[in-house]
DNA sequence: AAGCCTAGGTGTACGTCGTACACTTGTCAA
DNA sequence: TTGACAAGTGTACGACGTACACCTAGGCTT
C-alpha cells in the first residue's frame, strides 16, 4: 500500500482574521455581497467552512468586521482646515471608499448596531462640528440632518446601474411618454446634456456634492443666525 | 370503513394575489420582514408553500408587490396648495406610511428595479417640482439631492430602537465617557432637554422636518437665482 | 350527458444556507 | 513524556426558495 504523497507541498500559510476578513472584502468587491456565503468564503481559503468560526465568531460579525476595512479607508480630518471644507472633504473621501466597496452602503444599512469603529467615525464628525463652531445642540440636529451620508452614502432610491438589454429599454422608453410624462421629459433633457457625464447621462459625483453643499451650507445658515 | 368525516367545515375562501399580500404585510409588520418566509407565510395562510406561487412569481415579486401596498397608502398632492407646502405634506405623508411599516425601507433599499407604482410615485414628485417653477434641469437636481427622502426614508444610519438590557448600557455609557468623547457630550446633553422627546431623548419627527426644511430651503433659493 | 380544459392547490425533492457539536492534529510548555 | 491548547475537520440539522409532476373540482363545448 502506498503512503500518502503530498500532491500539496507548500504548508497553506494559516487563517488568521485579518486573512478571512481581506478574503471576504475580495469576495463581495467582485461578486457583490449575495455571492459571500461562508461556505464560498472557506473554499476561497481552501478550507472547510468551520475553520473559519474559529477566527469570526458567526456571519454578522464577519460583515462588522468588513465594514470596519471600509470605514478606516476613509481619510482622518484634515488638519487646521476650515470645518465646512473639512468635512466636505472627509465625507467625500467616505464616498471614495464607499465606491470602491459598492456592497458596503447595503450591508451597513442591514445592520442594526454600529461597530466601535463606526462608532468612532461618528464621534470625530461630532468633533468637527463642534470645532467648527456649532452648538451642542446643534451638532446634535447636524449629524441628524447629514444621516447615512456622513459616511458617503448617495442615498439614492435606485441606483440605475442595472443594465436591460438595448431592446427592452427602448421600448420602455416608449411607453412611458404616456404613462410616465414627467419622468420622460426628465430622461430626455438630460440624455443629451454636455458630454461630462458619467452613466445615462447624469453625474453622479456632481448631484452627490449638489446635495451635500445644500446641507453643509443650510447648517451654516443656523449657527449663524 | 368509515368514510372521511369533513374534519373542517369551512371551505376556506380561496387565494387571491391580494390575501396573500395582506397576509404578508402582516407578517412583516408584525415581526419583521426577516420574519417572512414563504414557507411561514403559506402556513400563516394554511396552505402548502407552492400554493403561493400560483399567485405571486417568486419572493422578490411579492416584495415588490408588498412596497406597492405601502406607497399607495402615501396621500396624493394637495390640490391648490404651494408647491413648498404641498411637496412638505406628501413627504410627511410618506414618512407616516413607513412608519406604520417599518420594514418597507429596508426591503424597498435592497431592491435593484423600482416597481411601476414606485415610478408613478416619482413621477409625480417630479411634476410638483415643475409646477412649482422648477426648470428641468433644476428638478432633476432636486430629485437627487432629496433621494430616498422623497420617500420619507429617515437616512439615519441606525435606528437607536435596539432595546437593550440597562445595565449594559449604563456601562456602555460609562466607558464612552473616554473613548468617545463627543457622541457622550451630546448624549448627555440630549437625555435631559426639555420632555417633549420621544424614546431616548431624541424628536425623531422634528429631525426629520428639520433636514427636509433644510433641503427645501436651500432648493428654493437656487430656484430663484 | 360526456368529455375535456384549466385554474388552483398538493407533495416531493433539490441545492443552498448558517452553524452546533464532537473529533483530530500539530505545537509548545512544563 | 505529558498534556494543554489552538487550529482545522467531518457530520449533521433545520431553515430557506422553488422546480416539477401531480391531483382535483368547476365550467365550457359538443
Amino acid at each position: 500500500m502506498a503512503r500518502r504523497i503530498d500532491v500539496e507541498t507548500r504548508p497553506r500559510e494559516p487563517l488568521s482574521r485579518e486573512r478571512v476578513l481581506r478574503a471576504a472584502l475580495a469576495l463581495a468587491d467582485a461578486g457583490g455581497v449575495e455571492s459571500l456565503s461562508m461556505r464560498r468564503l472557506a473554499h476561497e481559503l481552501e478550507v472547510v467552512p468551520m475553520a473559519l468560526y474559529k477566527h469570526v465568531a458567526n456571519k454578522d460579525e464577519l460583515l462588522g468586521g468588513m465594514i470596519d476595512v471600509v470605514v478606516e479607508e476613509i481619510d482622518p480630518p484634515a488638519v487646521g482646515a476650515e470645518w465646512k471644507t473639512a468635512i466636505r472633504e472627509r465625507i467625500l473621501s467616505a464616498r471614495r471608499a464607499l465606491l470602491r466597496h459598492p456592497w458596503a452602503s447595503r450591508v451597513m444599512e442591514s445592520r442594526t448596531e454600529p461597530t466601535p469603529t463606526v462608532l468612532a467615525y461618528m464621534d470625530s464628525m461630532i468633533g468637527m462640528f463642534l470645532a467648527g463652531g456649532f452648538s451642542i445642540d446643534l451638532t446634535h440636529h447636524a449629524m441628524h440632518a447629514m444621516g447615512s451620508r456622513l459616511m458617503g452614502f448617495t442615498q439614492e432610491l435606485f441606483n440605475d446601474t442595472a443594465d436591460t438589454d438595448a431592446e427592452m429599454e427602448a421600448q420602455m422608453w416608449g411607453s412611458m411618454a404616456d404613462t410616465l410624462p414627467n419622468i420622460y421629459q426628465l430622461y430626455l433633457t438630460v440624455s443629451h446634456d454636455d458630454a461630462s457625464v458619467v452613466g445615462p447621462g447624469c453625474d453622479d459625483q456632481f448631484e452627490f456634492e449638489l446635495a451635500l453643499d445644500l446641507l453643509l451650507d443650510g447648517l451654516e445658515k443656523l449657527r449663524d443666525r
